[in-house]
DNA sequence: CTAGATGTTAAGGT
DNA sequence: CACCTTAACATCTA
């Protein structure tokens, strides 16, 4: 699930990982996913070299190496890493396989092909650049406030408007609004100030809890939603069953008791 | 067999 | 012009 804590738990499993190791190997295992470079091009950038550095923005991963390139990763709606040694535990659908000189290996897994791959030698420029907008985390309240209070689109339509707020998408933004109490389907501009100020003190508080669960809805609290977005999923509060509505064209789970439209 | 699944974006509309 | 909506992308699974 690459949503912003998703993303985040994965950046930080590579600092654990694959830092200020040499790379002595590079495969690129399909060129649809890799950006405006060759193959060879992106092995030279990365052979020989070490990474060094990472940083997150919204559901992108930027790893800096010691030529000061930046790697770009994007992880479409399937993708993850994972470090490892043996290569029979090489996961499916590895898109790029990292090999240090400890003979570990670092994978990128896409599994549908929606990931993305790039170099960029500006992270900022690059983020400017993709018009995405301010990070959940590093969101202040005046600025939410500013930043979506005349919209008329549907809130879930807005919170997951990348170049508006950075990092939630379609799963934690339900429990966003399951937690505020508000109906997917609201308009934007329709909100009370109240219930405004509550919503973005559970973005923090929701996306703060998901990365302390390394964004394993195992971990997470008894009282989320995302375990129960499912077929005759229940709501955790009140037993009631959960709704379905398409928002984006994308499937919506809500509780008809605790999610109104004021 | 068909529908649907976490994301982004081009193209169209208001 | 700023904003909003929809369809399409590739692949696997229920």
């Amino acid at each position: 699930m690459p949503e912003l804590p998703d993303v985040e738990t994965f950046k930080r499993y590579i600092d654990s990982t694959s830092l200020n190791k040499k790379i002595v190997d590079v495969k690129v295992d399909t060129t649809k996913i890799l950006e405006n470079i060759t193959k060879k091009k992106f092995k030279n950038f990365l052979i020989d070299k070490k990474f060094v550095e990472t940083y997150r923005h919204g559901k992108y991963l930027f790893i800096k190496n010691n030529n000061s390139k930046w790697l770009v990763l994007h992880f479409g709606m399937t993708g993850f890493v994972k470090y490892f040694k043996d290569l029979e535990k090489k996961p499916d659908h590895t898109r790029l396989l990292i090999k240090f000189e400890n003979d570990y290996y670092l994978s990128f897994n896409n599994q549908r092909l929606f990931g993305k791959i790039e170099l960029t030698d500006d992270k900022d420029k690059y983020i400017k650049d993709k018009k995405l907008g301010v990070d959940a985390l590093d969101l202040d309240y005046s600025t939410f406030k500013k930043l979506i209070d005349y919209r008329k689109a549907m809130i879930k339509s807005t919170l997951t408007n990348q170049n508006i707020i950075a990092g939630i998408g379609n799963i934690y933004s339900d429990e966003i609004l399951f937690h505020t109490g508000i109906d997917p389907k609201t308009k934007t501009a329709k909100i009370r100030i109240k219930k405004l100020k509550t919503m973005f003190e559970n973005i923090k508080k929701i996306l703060k809890i998901s990365i302390e669960a390394k964004a394993n809805p195992n971990n997470f609290p008894k009282n989320f939603i995302i375990p129960h977005r499912k077929k005759e999923g229940k709501c955790p509060k009140c037993n009631e069953k959960l709704k379905t509505v398409k928002v984006n064209g994308r499937t919506t789970y809500f509780c008809p008791i605790h999610q109104k439209k004021k």
